[in-house]
DNA sequence: ACCTGAACACCGTTCAAGT
DNA sequence: ACCTGAACACCGTTCAAGT
């Protein structure tokens, strides 16, 4: 039997976008948005640089369908029964604890808001104002702000966590700065010195729901 | 008189960070993100592009120097006079206007959260807390509430701005979006199909500052 | 139709050499 | 001390050539 293997053999499975979109998900996750290069994809995926072209347009579609996939993934078993402000705070949540497992995404959320896993977030957050009982004429300005708040903030919370070196803790980067900021008591920084011990105990999940429910409140309040 | 010009002639004025900076700020303003090179911003300099690294660490601590420089600029002037809900709705503003202006802010606005500009925003907006008397048990997730919002989704839609091309108009590019989503009507999109109207012509500045406002709402009606 | 991998046109960053 | 610019080690993307 002849040994045929010239130019490089073929890879057994063939490609696929989703295979590939797979493959980019596991490389980020695993080491980071840096690490995904075409050459390092192409490697995993046991093919050419250039083959990936073939199934995906250039990189940002490539991010851009990741996002999408693992959106789609955290949001699609969110329960959609319940009072409706548990439900919001469910979706808020998922969407933050996934952006939060996932810190790529953060720097993605604002290219890819056109794919369907953000119609269903958007989606989502509406149908619960509507059960609510939220006049018309509040509705949109009502959506608006809570959509933004949840994709804004945890979109800046994962790029926090993404601060480049997984080897410095990024609570001890925090406090250094908060240190920074309380330690000296000026006219310059008389709140921040006021609140530095909360600062530096605080949970940014905690925070984040806290927001929500200021939200929800002015929300209510302003429908009286 | 002898031409001495072996080796390039030096240029007249001598580099300095601030000389650096600004020049960056200028080809990030002009031409965008992707348009600031070392390589570019040394031919701007009139110097080599390893000149740059004696006044400047890297990539990341210019972005961060320009930054801090633009939002400095931005938020030294605004009033701290007047009732608070007004003065903390016009540094929210301020700081929206500004990272619309300048979009390449808003992806670095998670990276730089340590500089001096932002501590000046986050003690303004204390401030206006502790003059509009909310109760110390509130204070911390007032203020917490207020800053990750404002930074937040200034920072969301500053890189939906930023969306490459420049040459479709953003406005259109996101009817055409709505419209998709909008425009069969079905289970899957009851609520943007209800919305469809306010979210063609809607501001998002105007969008904006009424979460501002639900925010600063709730904490009112969470004060009594 | 789909895949391969060399080649192209870039980057950020370093560093020996100059003043 | 400060500047120069070639060199290094990468990128994303293209494309002629293969199957």
């Amino acid at each position: 039997m002849a040994i045929k293997a010239q130019r490089g053999e073929r890879r057994s499975t063939a490609l696929s976008k989703e295979r590939i979109v797979h493959a980019a998900i596991e490389i980020l996750d695993a080491e980071g948005e840096t690490a995904l290069t075409f050459r390092a994809l192409a490697a995993r995926l046991e093919t050419g640089a250039g083959a990936i072209y073939w199934h995906v347009a250039d990189k940002d579609a490539l991010l851009a369908a990741a996002t999408n996939a693992v959106i789609a993934r955290a949001t699609a078993h969110v329960g959609i029964r319940g009072k409706p402000r548990q439900v919001i705070r469910s979706i808020a949540l998922s969407v933050f604890d996934t952006i939060d497992a996932h810190p790529w995404i953060g720097s993605q959320l604002a290219r890819t808001p056109w794919e369907s896993a953000m119609l269903h977030i958007c989606e989502g957050i509406g149908r619960q104002l509507l059960a609510l009982g939220v006049p018309d004429r509040m509705l949109f300005d009502s959506w608006s702000a809570l959509v933004s708040y949840i994709l804004g903030v945890a979109g800046q919370n994962a790029a926090n966590a993404r601060i480049a070196n997984p080897h410095i803790d990024r609570q001890d980067l925090f406090s250094a700065v908060i240190a920074r900021w309380a330690e000296f008591a000026s006219d310059e920084n008389a709140f921040i010195h006021k609140v530095a011990k909360q600062l530096r105990n605080h949970d940014d999940r905690a925070q984040f729901l806290a927001g929500i429910d200021f939200i929800l409140a002015g929300i209510t309040s302003k429908c009286e």
